[in-house]
DNA sequence: GTGGTCTAGACCACG
DNA sequence: GTGGTCTAGACCACC
């Protein structure tokens, strides 16, 4: 399953459930016409209350990510695609943002900025990218 | 006077003034020894409750940052200059390292992170400096 | 219920409060999991402003010993027991130094100290022992 | 002078001063028909606001330890040392008594009492006697 | 139902 | 004047 949820987050976790969706809708995890996990299933998997599931849900078709179809299930809506990639940009471009203006706010120029930012980068991307993986 | 609140912003009203506080501290507009705003006129300043400053100064008493002096006031304690700018950094280092994790997450890769990170930089360097006004 | 509140007691209400419930803790009558009265509850049962019990909990949850499940209420962190032990075991040694450093500064000598101390528990201890119960 | 403030005790400076002053009159550092130091003379020496003293004063004049004499200052009255004597004695025992009490309340039983209470003698101890002096 | 934030206003202790 | 405590009641987010 593409889904996790981070205690640690603040964010609530619906939110935390429904952002994810729209970031594998965006990234082509998942595709037009997919059904995505019943609320049930889902709040089983991640521990949650099937509430918590169903409000993410309830956004999602109030976004036009998904779609009901009595008796099969919630579909990924066919035009969801672009949009949320639109949304994903959007959501990304603000938390940069908001974390830069909150940088500068506090005094550090904008060359300090930007070597908190690489170096955060870098110990993330050890993460994703093993040394040597790729050449 | 070196304090704003952001109505917008969604963190509490206590916590920007709390944080804005040890940011001065750390930044030296406030300095050992020196006494903040009474409660009062802060509360009077900002257009919010007297309690809400109140809990704010309580938060700054329980991290060490400034100590009551009965009768007179809150004094910044001689040790928090360092302390203050210990938070500070962490504080901002966490912001920017959660603001790239997601972007990482969303799938974009090193390099769109990167771009997606100059584009707010500059966006935003153009309130702290206009253009041309340094080589 | 395990809680009550001292009127005559000088210490603020909130405190009585959360120190009960850090002693309840050390001494296992509340254990990690464990989902302490709701706020609303407890206001209800001492007679006191619900804020003042929500203060109480605020400062248990800065101090590390619950924790808010968001819906659910405050529960037992894991790691507070031994901590609750440690901090009430260091509340009792202040309390009593400071009794005899205020016994020994006025003059009294260390076998006058202990005079009164014993005088005391005797008269305390037939609260917790009936005369003749213990041989 | 026989006065030290401790900025770290949380009783009031105006009763710092004042219990000192029983206590002083109760040992003998003071007898009756002393003059106590100048309000303005004290609040120097203790670096602390002249009201602070003008108030514990003003206490001690109403528990009758000292009267004024008009155009001479506070004279420490001819029947004042019994009675200061009285409340240092009933002072210390509720002093000792409320810790004692904290101590059982909090679940231990006498004889740890005991033991807590004659770990923190002996401690204190080794700042009025050094070792070897007494034989 | 839960906790969290904020407002409003009273009262007290200290200087 | 200062901060500290407490009450009362509103509104919000989350489950």
């Amino acid at each position: 399953m593409f889904l996790h949820i981070d205690a640690a987050d603040s964010t609530p976790v619906y939110d935390q459930i429904a952002r994810q969706v729209v970031f594998a809708v965006a990234g082509g995890a998942l595709a037009a016409g997919d059904l995505i996990p019943s609320v049930r299933e889902l709040a089983r998997e991640l521990a949650v209350n099937p509430n918590t599931v169903a409000r993410a849900y309830r956004e999602l078709q109030a976004q036009g990510v998904v779609e009901s179809s009595p008796g099969v299930g919630l579909l990924v809506r066919s035009g969801a695609k672009r949009a949320c990639q639109r949304a994903r940009r959007e959501a990304l471009r603000q938390r940069v943002s908001s974390a830069l203006r909150a940088t500068l706010d506090a005094g550090l120029d904008p060359d300090e900025a930007e070597a908190l930012f690489r170096a955060e980068l870098d110990k993330l991307c050890h993460r994703y990218q093993r040394p040597g993986e790729s050449a």
